[in-house]
DNA sequence: TTCCTAAATAGTAATTTTCTTAATTAATAT
DNA sequence: ATATTAATTAAGAAAATTACTATTTAGGAA
């Protein structure tokens, strides 16, 4: 049985508050979802998350997962990543707004801490009468070693 | 019978002359699939791609069309737009790189631009090694009539 | 507490996308 | 032209994602 850190409990906490605060209700389900984080590492897809979710509640169904992924995305408490293995998701601590550099190989994954949305994006958003709620930026190449072991040759 | 336009007999020798050069073959499949943006409009989703391809090989198949719009991703020639009803791919004329607005509500896009993928973002993948080779970088919100229609209230 | 209602869920079905394999075919050299 | 080879393909199976419907439930009101 996986320990909950502090820090981890903490995280929960603040999500479950964002949720609360938005009118969204406090299932066990959802709860749940949230909690799984801490047993997949950094990144979890949505098969760990089920696998993880029904070690507790074995009749959760798959689209539960989903349908909360959905939803935490749009609250921007999780983020999505498109790697060549599947896709992934990871909690966004308030605050931490970040993009990712993703390697097409092996599906590394880093953090780029600069956002392009900033105030020259939302000035052409305006300009056309668009009220922006969201982006998606990832920028894709080969880490390091890949680099290295395909194109020096 | 639709009738292709100079312009778009065009785009499609650019698009196919790209493909020579990096060493993929020309097949009438993706010859096919190339040609069939014409009758789509700006945007097309697979499924109309693969009407229209079927129209003169009734034989391809949907992995056909699926693989070789993975490839003209990769190589530039189309860009992939999510939207809320489904995604849709758009041949981008070289030189005419650009990014969307997408309405969440109603699927409207519209072009911005300007891009983010400038030095500031090379650089940062520099520094770590990466070497980039593509990027993602979409606008979601409200369109101009979702948006007085939806929050007026 | 009990009741009410909209939100959320399980279960299932449908759809979309990806993968696998054997056969076909375009491009190149002969 | 013909043969060779590696890329591409069709077909079917598998995996991932989304949609649908009847039922359950969290959270607020009485």
């Amino acid at each position: 049985m996986e320990k909950s850190t502090e820090q981890e409990n903490d995280t929960l906490d603040k999500c479950l508050a964002i949720l609360r605060k938005q009118g969204y209700k406090i299932t066990p389900q959802r709860r749940a979802v949230l909690a799984a984080f801490g047993s997949c590492g950094r990144f979890a897809t949505v098969q760990q998350l089920l696998e993880v979710v029904r070690r507790t509640q074995p009749d959760v169904s798959l689209d539960t997962i989903y349908r909360n992924l959905t939803l935490l995305a749009e609250l921007g408490i999780v983020h999505e990543v498109h790697r060549p293995s599947g896709n992934a998701f990871e909690v966004v601590a308030p605050g931490h707004h970040h993009h990712h550099l993703v390697c097409t190989e092996c599906g590394k994954t880093e953090c780029i801490n600069i956002c392009p949305m900033n105030k020259l994006y939302e000035k052409e958003a305006d300009k056309r009468g668009f009220f922006v709620t969201g982006h998606v930026f990832e920028v894709y190449g080969l880490c390091a070693s890949c680099r290295s072991r395909l194109l020096k040759k």
